[in-house]
DNA sequence: TATGAATGAGACTTCATTCAT
DNA sequence: AATGAATGAAGTCTCATTCAT
């Protein structure tokens, strides 16, 4: 046990050996589009270009390689720049953040983790609670806490922000995630997007606004 | 078997034969918790009470088994008494949607369904489709009716009204259903649902009341 | 022990180049202790503390590894100094004898190497054979030559003296051997050990002590 | 085949439904010749003339398949027929077993079962231990019961029955069951067999005859 | 010489599905 | 109709061995 840690770590060190990055490259792929149980780990080593051995020397198991994956979600997700830049009004930052993230959601297969991650949190429900908390719930915390530096006298008034940070994510999604998520729809075009999230920044100055 | 002869004669064709509805009410939970690949027949055959046999009596595979409980999840879904009667007025009647839509959806293995068909929308995209359509975007629709009913002076002042149907039915969802789908929060208190379809009702009316 | 001169030559086709040597050791244990098949080179490697590539360098395969190390075993154990010298009088030649051989068996992971070689007697015949001859035989007919060498008036009466020392060799594992072996009971205490051969002794002299 | 008719019962609850029965003859043969580890469920399923999927219907994993046989093997042996009437005189008695013991260890896979049980006890020692108690231990109880039935005055004068009971399988062994075990001589002739055991009960007789 | 990354065959096991009764 | 025995394809994972450095 410890034996294989040590190999593991030693391997792990170099976070971007080739064969490491062409692996999880080809995980993704395979996970993305097929689930965490459809995807058959002799897929991903054919995707990864690598043979499925292979495979077993960067990663425990196949939950470890899927953990791997959503780890690296998790580390881009906090990487797109959400401009919550304090001085910046409340209006553009709301609306630019809103932009940015339907955009995210509905890149193609932008839904795909979230939906590949609910789907196994019945089953592995650490690691559903893991990504929400690292991916969903930290993007809701860093807009919560922009609002509250907002909070005052001719700014917001808002009695609790996280919920109101929860509001506008939710409002920014409306009508286009589900749908596209579904397979209803493909994804929606620019022009809706930006519809869309104007609508909400509307309606959440509306409701937010201080008199 | 000649006595038989006569029952089993149009018993196969009745929808609910008890054999037939045995194996929807076991496949149904076994599906639910461990999501379509991870439900085994012979989970489900242990579950419903049956031999492995017979569920290919009743269904053709175990996809056309799983289409039949989505079936009838979305008549069950056409049952639930959202009340969209045009002549009761606006705040009482999305308060009360948006209480029995959150409840309906945080119930114990109320996500379950949503979860489970977004999981393998990717790979059977009709089977998430049609969920969509006979079941979140029907419910959409019948709210944008009742909505389209009440626009008008001293009223309701809305342009898009599916985007709105779809705006409330997110807001009454915020901070609530993310974390208890992605197991990172026990079901939401009564309380904490009151007040978030409380905060989604103001806001909506904040944004669409008519002046 | 020779060992620290030895390592000042720097010949690398000695036997017992320091890097042969710590295979070998750790090779041991870990075939004594998980059998051929439950042995993997990469657990040797390990015990070994070299690299899996290394036991290649030294060693052809796995049988070739595994063969080295019954060599050695043969080598130890006729290393090990049964004082078959005939001047000594039987009685003490034998008890002595019988009581360092159950210890043999006995010690922690004694039965190792019998258990292991006969666990996979038939699938490589020549090796379990070489060790018998090797090991066991060999022992037998040092102690039936000197059985041999007492034969007479006044001494011993036997007839088939390999057949004698044969038997003394299982009397002196009576009752001890086979519990420990199948791990029906911890490694026999030194009380019983000097019982039972005494009365394996006891047994042989009553029988073959010349009237 | 005609018998193959009478095969098409639903008795896989019976203890000897024809498939099992099949397995355990295949499975058998496979794990006796090549052991725990060499043996796989694709030869034995071979063997069997079965599928592998159908292995698994009939037994937990490979590991349960091994221990049934172990089982029968437990069985059949308590069915040869040891007889330990008392009334039947010592010397006749022990002869008797002696030989049968013999020819059981020695026949044609004979020795199988103890080694490749030994093989494993170390790494499932609640096998080899299980295996020991319900085999070997059993045997020598049996024959250790007899023996206390005789002691006293004019017949045996043991002090440690079960050792003595021990002993004497241990004797019946003697020059035969290791070279057979380890390849290294092919099953004992007939004669040869009654000789060692002839040999045996002198001995032991020797020894516990009382005076 | 020594390494360790890489491989691919093959192990055990599961499971949707079929078939005879 | 209902069963349950049987199957075989496919899944995850292990491991002896090779090869470039």
């Amino acid at each position: 046990m410890v034996v294989a840690d040590r190999e593991h770590l030693h391997v792990l060190q170099e976070e971007d050996s080739s064969k490491r990055r062409q692996i999880l490259d080809g995980a993704r792929k395979v996970f993305m589009d097929l689930g965490f149980d459809g995807a058959s780990m002799g897929e991903i080593a054919r995707a990864a270009g690598v043979s499925k051995g292979t495979l077993y020397v960067y990663f425990a198991d196949k939950s470890a390689l899927f953990e791997a994956i959503l780890e690296e979600e998790a580390l881009q997700y906090g990487q797109v720049v959400f401009n919550f830049d304090p001085a910046r009004d409340v209006e553009t930052t709301l609306n630019d953040f809103g932009q940015a993230y339907i955009r995210l959601l509905c890149r193609p297969g932008g839904g795909s983790a979230i939906r590949t991650v609910m789907a196994i949190a019945e089953r592995m429900p650490d690691v559903g609670c893991r990504y929400y908390l690292r991916v969903l719930d930290k993007t809701i915390n860093r807009l919560s806490d922009y609002l509250k530096a907002h909070v005052g006298p001719g700014d917001l008034a808002i009695d609790d922000c996280d919920l109101a940070a929860s509001q506008f994510m939710e409002l920014s999604k409306a009508s286009l995630f589900l749908p596209f998520v579904f397979q209803a729809a493909p994804p929606p075009s620019e022009q809706r997007m930006t519809e869309v999230v104007d609508s909400a920044t509307r309606m959440f100055l509306a409701a937010y606004k201080a008199k």
